[in-house]
DNA sequence: CTCTCTGCAAATGCTTTGCAAACTC
DNA sequence: GAGTTTGCAAAGCATTTGCAGAGAG
């Protein structure tokens, strides 16, 4: 088991005068078990053993959200995605074809959004939201169909 | 300036081989009337003189999409925003405080980015996504500057 | 025992879709 | 006239909220 453990969150919560009960410690189970996953407020419920209604999944992500024990990002159009706080910032890449997701580390990229954005005097957070594009195998096949303008989404 | 004329819009669907009607004038006449804005697919169905029903505005913004002209990004957690393809290449930034939005030119945050996808063959469309942070009014404890910079839209 | 949390159900906001009628080419 | 497009209405998702009862402290 790794270092963010469930029970490292259930402390958390505990901290910041919240109750714990069973919901909880399950969501934070699952939340633990995936620490590099993305997973959607949906897919938290689905492998939570007991059964635990969506907007329960949904109020105890913001409670731990709010504990800055988790954190909820954006990768596309589709629904967010929360994951534990990771000690390193880092950033999310989406593949817009075929949904796979990458993290880079956010150094770089951070060092670069900051020349950017200091001279307006802007903060940036660059982790909540992710840079779309074209992986690898979805980037380079298929230059030019005829008729198609090879816009398919979803 | 390019001036993205409603006459440039619509002659690229025209080009596009889509059919020229009224409502897509309509829309083609917003985007254009406001070329730096992030419209909302609600604000657009609110500007249009004669009413265009909502869902003729997302189809009209899907096919000016799907022909290059438009294209739109997610500035939060709200509803996407809309605007002409600009000839810049540029990027968003969104306080999350005070929602103000500010466009900074991508060139040097495109070249970061690519040192940091390149690697692993990913290709970024570094415009789709905004980086959510705060702006200096919100964020800065320094007292105000003279010669802000950035503009607010929404 | 008190006050928070849960589950259910219904509501909300954004976006998409089916279909017959209207319109463009 | 043929094939797109439109408007309308309804369906889909993701997420939020009201409320009575269950459970934590």
């Amino acid at each position: 088991m790794a270092e963010a453990s469930a029970d490292a969150l259930v402390a958390g919560l505990r901290r910041a005068g919240l109750r714990i009960t069973e919901p909880r410690r399950a969501v934070c189970a699952v939340l633990a078990a995936a620490p590099d996953a993305h997973l959607t407020a949906a897919e938290i419920a689905a492998r939570v053993d007991r059964p635990v209604d969506t907007s329960t999944v949904y109020r105890t992500l913001e409670a731990l959200e709010g504990a800055g024990l988790v954190e909820h990002t954006h990768l596309g159009h589709g629904p967010g995605v929360y994951h534990v706080t990771p000690t390193p910032p880092h950033h999310h890449l989406v593949c817009e074809a075929c949904g796979a997701t990458f993290d880079v580390p956010g150094r770089d990229l951070q060092r670069a959004v900051r020349e950017v954005t200091e001279p307006i005097g802007f903060v940036a957070d660059v982790t909540h939201f992710a840079i779309v594009g074209r992986c690898r195998d979805c980037a380079a096949p298929i230059p030019t169909l005829p008729g198609d303008h090879g816009h398919e989404d979803r």
